[in-house]
DNA sequence: CAAAGTATGTTGCTTGTGCAACGAAAGAAG
DNA sequence: CTTCTTTCGTTGCACAAGCAACATACTTTG
């Protein structure tokens, strides 16, 4: 009984997958336990993706390089996080980002041709494997989407009162955002003092109440939706 | 043989499936094909998403409600198109979208639940369709994370720019866009007027050359990315 | 060839917002 | 309580870009 199969267990990937299912599936896939030096490369760019990786311990960066050198990035993976998820299903043949560790890590690799093809065991949670896969690209799918619904809004204003009103179709009348204002500011690609001077304009007109990062939309409508 | 049977073979949800082997797998998925009125719906917000439909004929838009009631269209589907793929598999519950029908249309629609579990025939090509309808969904994601990049940047030039750059990578030195000018500015969520104008400062100051919607970065990198 | 329609470029005006710098408030730590 | 750190709000300034209106191609059609 290995002693990280409580972490992937809670992994999005695994759900519904019972504990007991899990060593015939890692060897059903062939997934290999590899340690990654600080520095060193998981996955490079330019190679072909062809597994997935699940952080079992560590951390690790998902970058981008410009043609210049200067490094984007793009997200940071703690343990039960993974990548490669997209680029395989994708059928990329070389990888535009590279996944390296800031510190020395360990990395469960699922090899991704064996995922998508039956096995000849037919085993159940195989399949279940892939549904979870599915989903996972789905729904990180669904959160582009949404976020670029926001990022096509030309003003602050309008941003904002999207994404208020999406949580608010969510999570109820008064709800609390996981961001702080930084974070937020982030998330809808504007300015973090801008958007605190713009916030400062809604409340004064009676478009939003907040306190922290606790929200409410008083009348988001009428007051920009015009088109 | 259906007349359809040819429109099927060139969507990228059966590809690499041989025709013969067509009637086998809709039978097996339970294919029911639909003729929905204009203005009939061949999806509606708030139910479940549990199918994959493909236009056989006619044009549908895929629509988001507002609140207010007002209409904002998110994508148009022709023959050989096909939606609710992202739903179903992300496994929503309630469909933040509505398909209509801008005219008299066929779809021919997927049951989602019997494509994931593998058939009793476990078929080839049934998982043929998983890994086609995998690929599909996640080259959309990738698309989407494309254009978000972009979409980050604040100024037209640095959009431009990373546009053009990225093009650049997959299309060579020189290459043409598959855009007009107004649907750049949309691609880019611009302006069309301000994109012509920065287009021609970019331009006089020899970042980039074009003629039509053919272009060459002559110099994007030292201009840009400076942090 | 002429006329109509479409795509692209140009320009003045206005404003939203990025940027920087500072101040206030709220915790966290000693 | 004091001090340090972090978060959040405020403000002056400059400018990028939205908007509208018009001009100039370029294309299509009759």
């Amino acid at each position: 009984m290995k002693e990280f199969y409580p972490l992937l267990m809670n992994s999005p990937l695994l759900a519904s997958i019972e504990e007991r299912d899990i060593p015939s599936l890692l060897s059903c896939l062939g997934a290999t336990e590899v340690s990654v030096p600080r520095d060193g490369f998981a996955m490079m760019a330019g190679d072909e993706p062809d597994h997935i990786g699940i952080v079992l311990e560590g951390r690790l960066q998902v970058i981008r390089e410009d043609d210049s050198g200067s490094r984007a990035l793009l997200s940071l993976l703690s343990p039960g996080d993974f990548y490669g998820e997209t680029l395989a299903c994708a059928g990329v043949v070389q990888s535009p980002v590279s996944v390296v560790a800031g510190q020395p890590s360990r990395v469960l690799k699922l090899g991704f041709r064996r995922i998508l093809s039956t096995c000849p065991n037919s085993c159940a949670f195989h399949s279940a494997l892939v549904g979870n896969m599915v989903a996972v690209i789905a729904r990180k799918n669904l959160m582009l989407q949404s976020r670029m619904e926001i990022l096509d809004k030309k003003t602050i204003r309008e941003r904002l009162l999207l994404y208020l009103t999406n949580q608010k179709k969510q999570r109820g009348e008064k709800f609390a955002v996981p961001f702080d204002r930084s974070e937020l500011a982030e998330y809808l690609a504007v300015d973090r003092s801008a958007l605190s001077r713009e916030m400062g304009r809604m409340r004064d007109e009676g478009v939003i109440r907040f306190h922290k990062n606790q929200f409410e939309v008083v009348d988001g409508v009428k007051q920009v939706f015009k088109n």
